[in-house]
RNA sequence: GGAGAGGUGGCCGAGCGGUCGAAGGCGCUCGCCUGCUAAGCGAGUAGGGGGUUAAUAAGCCUCCUCGAGGGUUCAAAUCCCUCCCUCUCCGCCA
């Protein structure tokens, strides 16, 4: 949720942000009249029931006749004061709905675009990978370690199962970020995946992503699609000490997503499953320097990807692909020798005050209390980390060389499906 | 799953229908005092919305919040209902 000094002090401002991400912005001028409404509604209804406070007050001194007529006055005002307030009511509702869904006004520095298409690419790691013969897809060269086949007799189509090596990769690969990012001041942490509809709001998942998310209705509990969920709400409603900031935490869970709408696209393996263990870093950061903090949570996950030698370029993700919370993304998209293209393998977003509004996490400041700037980065995303190694790292004879920097993690330096 | 107890400010804890956003204590902040420290004295110390203002400076006015949401009442922290959470005992369990 954006600020609504925005709606009152900078419409203009809000409105050109709007039209950056091809919105149309008339919805600012039904916000501003709704807002002046909504206020002046209020105001009567607060003063009507500052009159019956103190004539309540009032009454409890009173005795015979006196008390029996105020009685008579307070039973009309609260009437009075019932329907000024449900009325006042009903326009906080209708101006809320309408105000909360505005996205985060995006960053200056993020480029103008409709989709994915219009992403600008600002550096790149390494070469595309070469081979003198023709390279595997991870399916192929995972075929005793990867089963999606029967992931789908079980589960359906998106699911597998890993195995033996795979296994023992999924948990190298965990252990390498986690060391990397405690050293470097993350905290690790496993939080819950199952999380009420409160805090997939307060992360602006919910209302505009509700179809990707996984509902366990006879619990009103929801499986997160990334622990950037309780992650973020794991603060919420806390007021921090200014000194203590920024706060920083590595948390490692599985992650489901209906993946809808995504019919037909990228079927094949374990690029784009319903289930998948990731590494995710967060941070809670001075409001002052979330721009350099995002800048760190992005060095971050270059430092790890490089680490383990994929190939890989940086996209400044365009406005209109830009999620309602991030004011500004970079995405890294790895090489992926079987398709021949660069693919999204993680990626790095700042949302400013976006969720931490909703959230309620300030700091205590000189000036008083002040909302933090949330970011959150991908460190590993397992399944599509394990396709970037398999497929970039293979050999002719079909096995796969463990990157370097894992040997210590997993025991072997080669292995096969 | 069964039985019981409880959720009040940073913390402890009183209040059980009106003058209570809330006694008292601890902690913290500022000041005074004191060779230093400790002790002592005085003042202050929840969050949020709206209004006033050039100002998301101070101040002032006002409303909301005593786990959440409903209800009763002229009036609710206090009474009733639902839900959430915590604790104790029993059962079950990785």
């Amino acid at each position: 949720m954006i600020d609504i000094a925005w709606i009152r002090q900078r419409p203009d401002e809000l409105k050109e942000s709007l039209v950056r991400r091809h919105i149309d912005p008339s919805i600012v001028d039904t916000l501003v009249a709704l807002d002046e409404d909504r206020r002046s509604k209020r105001t009567l209804a607060e003063d009507k029931r500052a009159e019956q406070k103190a004539l309540g007050r009032e009454i409890a001194t009173l005795e015979g006749d006196e008390r029996i007529s105020a009685l008579e006055r307070a039973t009309r005002l609260s009437e009075d004061v019932a329907t000024l307030t449900s009325d006042a009511d009903a326009l906080d509702d209708e101006f809320m709905a309408a105000f909360a869904p505005l996205p985060n006004p995006p960053h200056e520095s993020v480029p103008m675009g409709r989709g994915e298409e219009d992403n600008v690419e600002i550096s790149r790691f390494g070469e595309p990978t070469s081979f003198d013969f023709e390279p595997k897809d991870h399916l192929e060269l995972g075929t005793g370690i990867i089963d999606a086949e029967r992931g789908a007799k079980v589960s359906g189509a998106r699911f597998a199962y890993l195995l033996g090596d795979a296994v023992m990769m999924e948990f190298a690969l965990v252990r390498f970020a986690l060391d990397r990012l405690s050293a470097a001041g993350f905290t690790p942490v496993v939080p819950p995946v199952l999380v009420r509809e409160e805090a997939l709001f307060g992360t602006g998942f919910f209302p505009d992503d509700d179809n990707q998310v996984y509902q366990i209705p006879g619990d009103d509990l929801y499986l997160v699609g990334t622990s950037e969920v309780p992650l973020a709400a794991y603060h919420g409603d806390e007021i921090f000490v200014e000194e203590d900031l920024p706060l920083r935490y590595a948390g490692f869970s599985t992650c489901f997503r209906r993946e809808a709408g995504a019919a037909g696209r990228d079927t094949r393996g374990i690029l784009r499953v319903h289930q998948f263990d990731k590494v995710e870093m967060f941070s809670f950061c001075h409001p002052d320097r979330s721009w350099e903090e995002h800048e760190f949570l992005f060095s971050q996950e270059e430092a790890l990807i490089q680490e383990l030698g994929i190939p890989y370029r940086v996209v400044n993700v365009c406005t209109g692909d830009l999620g309602a919370s991030a004011a500004k993304k970079y995405d890294v998209e790895a090489w992926m020798p079987a398709q021949g293209k660069f693919r999204e393998i993680t990626s790095c977003s700042n949302t400013t005050d976006y969720q931490s509004r909703r959230l309620k996490i300030r700091y205590k400041g000189e000036k008083g209390n002040r909302l933090v700037h949330t970011l959150n980065g991908t460190a590993v995303a397992i399944g599509r980390m394990l396709i970037a190694i398999m497929e970039n790292n293979q050999r002719s004879d079909g096995t796969v060389a463990v990157p370097e920097a894992l040997v210590p993690y997993t025991g072997f330096e080669v292995f096969a499906g």
